[in-house]
DNA sequence: CGTGAAATATGTATCGT
DNA sequence: ACGATACATATTTCACG
């Protein structure tokens, strides 16, 4: 498990680019140079270079969910057999690849790993359950939780504090 | 606990702009249109109507935590005391307000919540969890899985199946 | 980092199917 | 009702100070 290690510069102004971007990346870049003060070519400039780092990933449109039909949130806690860094390794490929899987967490705890799963009904689920989790023979016993309702669903990450957002 | 009735007519070319834009929002109008094979006006119009429609949400910037020093992601599932409405709605009110839960489902099984919770370092945790866990009466107790990495973190929602995307 | 001009993209009105 | 074309407005982008 190789954590990143490459540490950046990000100075006050990035960090309220970042912040702006965070919350909606549709801004213009000349309304978001007015936000933070800067001219939109320097601003543009910072953008990019951010980008560039990779501290920005990606920008993405995010859904409503509710309106697009059915769509089901599982929470699913994963319990591996042996703690072997191998077979972690296998089953966390076979996890990641599959597009049921949103996120996945290696947690320290009851348990080694937290997926949020999302399918369009119970069939898929289960079919997912087949595939990935069955699947795996270090796999030792997995626990869902259901979820009823998605009431928060936030990307930011957090930002040392800004004097003025 | 209020779901959505709000549902759209929602085409085919309509899912291929939402698959892309889940996957990239930075895309231009055009090179968008020209995915979708319609005209940069043509499909302007389209997303405007599923931007107004609250299909797309809203745009956001995802950054990559590894870059940005500390952050600690925390899965929290919490157990409370009685199943009452207004009881659940007064936990849920403070807990959607704290800024450190990222996400918040309602959940069938053995707890009632599931929060991912996002925070600097464990006394910012500590704080959290006295504010907004200890500090409900009806908080009968809550179990904390920290996470030593977040593998995948994926924001798109399933679509159903697409012809080309 | 800011300015200004050229290159692109967005947004709108209008017409055609 | 929906898409295409063309035109007007706005934004991005880059060379230069």
């Amino acid at each position: 498990m190789s954590t990143e290690r490459t540490f950046y510069f990000v100075d006050t102004i990035d960090r309220r680019i970042l912040n702006q971007l965070q919350r909606d990346s549709s801004l213009t870049n000349q309304a978001l140079a007015d936000e933070v003060g800067l001219s939109p070519s320097a601003c543009l400039k910072r953008v990019k270079r951010l980008r560039e780092e990779g501290i920005i990933e990606r920008e993405v449109a995010l859904l409503n969910p509710d309106t697009l039909g059915q769509c089901l949130h599982m929470v699913v806690e994963v319990t591996m057999e042996r703690d072997n860094k191998s077979l972690y390794q296998r089953f966390l490929t076979s996890a990641l690849s599959a597009p049921e899987v949103k996120q996945c967490y290696q947690v320290t705890g009851e348990c080694d790993f937290v997926l949020i799963v999302t399918v369009a009904d119970l069939d898929e689920y289960d079919r997912f359950c087949d595939r990935v989790l069955y699947g795996d023979d270090n796999m030792r016993k997995y626990r869902t939780l259901l979820s009823r309702k998605r009431h928060k669903f936030e990307t930011s990450v957090p930002m040392e504090s800004l004097l003025s957002t």
